[in-house]
DNA sequence: GACGAGTTGTGAATGATATCACAGTGTGAA
DNA sequence: TTCACACTGTGATATCATTCACAACTCGTC
């Protein structure tokens, strides 16, 4: 099937793409891109990919440029749309209103997509009933029917490590196909569940890791006597 | 050079092991394990890996199990480790303090692992000088001074969007060399910088997206079909 | 209208990563 | 002490992902 960093790439697409089209325009000072059109090697660097890679991607959702000219940009970005986002919006819902789930709760309300988080749900009585960052929270008994009631397919889980596992059945059996999961545990749900895991403690590591042993200041050195 | 999810993996399972080690035992109920040896698949599976990767990974950082008995938990987390950190230690900074930067702070903070962050930084005057989450912020122009002083060489960068490039590129004149960014841009930075990107939004689409398609269960599907 | 510069689209080649499969081996049981 | 078993270590292999390289094309220019 679609291989996830595909759609990774495409997400991120999109996003810089948005930036491009918007009436801000781009400050980055790109050497082309009139906001129009964008070229697969400005676009891959504003990616952080290879312009090839950016090519192939287009290519395997099916969109198709000009050459000379480029991608046409609100093209592709309603063409990614069409490819990545459901037809009728697709709703989410967050478990853990701490830190951490107030954080993302901020950053994702604030935002215009084809995805809402719909309802947050938490034990902590002093949660429940109200409304943070404009989305409505619960106790965790409510889950099941809230679930169902928006029809919400997605799952985050922003609870402790311990009651991860736990909450993220209680969201299976509630219907939920697709968890985000910031919890510093491996999750064990059924195999048509799909688990991307967030976790911050692992990027860390691996940052401090290859700021120490940096392979990309070495590569860059090969490149460079090749040259 | 070593992959970056080699490092990854490896810095997984020494949380993975140290749990397993903990006088908590383990609740996972896991098959063999008492807390001394355990078995390359049952490593695997609490990493959510096949049981081959665990073995070539071990292999590649050149620790060595006993066949019948497994590894031995605490060699290999030591081994991990010598692999892993730095020897003496390792400090990192954080910049930006807002929704964000604050969990950050709040969970890496309660952490005792080789890496610290030893300071915070922001333009909001209302948190500089002021210590949170254990951590003592400072305004911008503290930056270059602080960093140097404690030889920190990795970044955390928590700003919004707009400003993450230009907050990167101080961090790296002042030392960093490695960043972990979660603004929803794509740092310009010299080669011999690492960066980590920790995008929530692209995250959440991926998993909106295989919680309709999903992947998983197609080809578990087909090799249930296969067998 | 013809040309040339500069792009796209894509098959083929490469590179990276994970898995297979099995020989080799230490361990506990008898 | 011997044996059989269940596990590790690892070369070979398969799979997945990216890059190369170039033909085909488009558009502005002369
Ligand atoms: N804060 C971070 O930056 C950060 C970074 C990496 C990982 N994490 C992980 O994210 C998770 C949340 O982190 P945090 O900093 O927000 O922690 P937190 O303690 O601030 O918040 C946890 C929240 O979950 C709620 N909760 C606890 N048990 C629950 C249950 N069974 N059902 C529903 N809600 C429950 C608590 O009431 C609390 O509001 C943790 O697993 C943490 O390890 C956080
Ligand atoms: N909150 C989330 O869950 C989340 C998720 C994904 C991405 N992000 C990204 O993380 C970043 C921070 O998010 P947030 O929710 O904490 O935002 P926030 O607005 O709550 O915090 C931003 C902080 O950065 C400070 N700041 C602004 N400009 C600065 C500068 N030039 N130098 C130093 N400090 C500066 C502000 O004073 C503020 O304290 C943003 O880029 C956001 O897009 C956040």
């Amino acid at each position: 099937m679609f291989a996830a960093c595909l759609v990774k790439r495409l997400s991120l697409y999109r996003r810089v793409l948005g930036a491009l089209a918007s009436p801000e325009g781009w400050a980055g000072g790109l050497g082309s891109s009139d906001g129009e059109y964008v070229f697969s090697h400005d676009l891959a660097s504003l990616a952080g990919v290879s312009a090839a890679q950016v090519r192939r991607d287009v290519m395997t959702i099916g969109y198709t440029g000009s050459p000379r000219r480029g991608y046409d940009v609100a093209g592709l970005i309603g063409r990614i749309g069409e490819f990545l986002d459901a037809p009728g919006g697709q709703s989410a819902v967050l478990v853990g209103l701490g830190h951490l789930g107030k954080a993302v709760l901020a950053y994702v309300g604030g935002r215009r997509t084809g995805l809402r988080i719909v309802a947050g749900f938490d034990v902590d009585p002093a949660k429940c009933g109200r409304v943070i960052h404009g989305c409505r929270c619960h106790g965790m008994e409510a889950l099941a029917e809230v679930i169902a009631e928006h029809g919400a397919n997605v799952g985050l889980v922003a609870v402790p490590g311990a009651e991860a596992q736990n909450v993220s059945i209680q969201l299976v059996r509630a219907g939920v196909r697709g968890l985000l999961n910031f919890a510093p545990v491996r999750l064990q749900v059924p195999e048509y569940v799909f688990v991307e895991d967030v976790d911050i403690t692992v990027s860390l590591e691996s940052v401090a890791f290859f700021a120490r042993h940096d392979a990309v200041r070495r590569q860059a050195m090969i490149k460079e006597a090749v040259r």
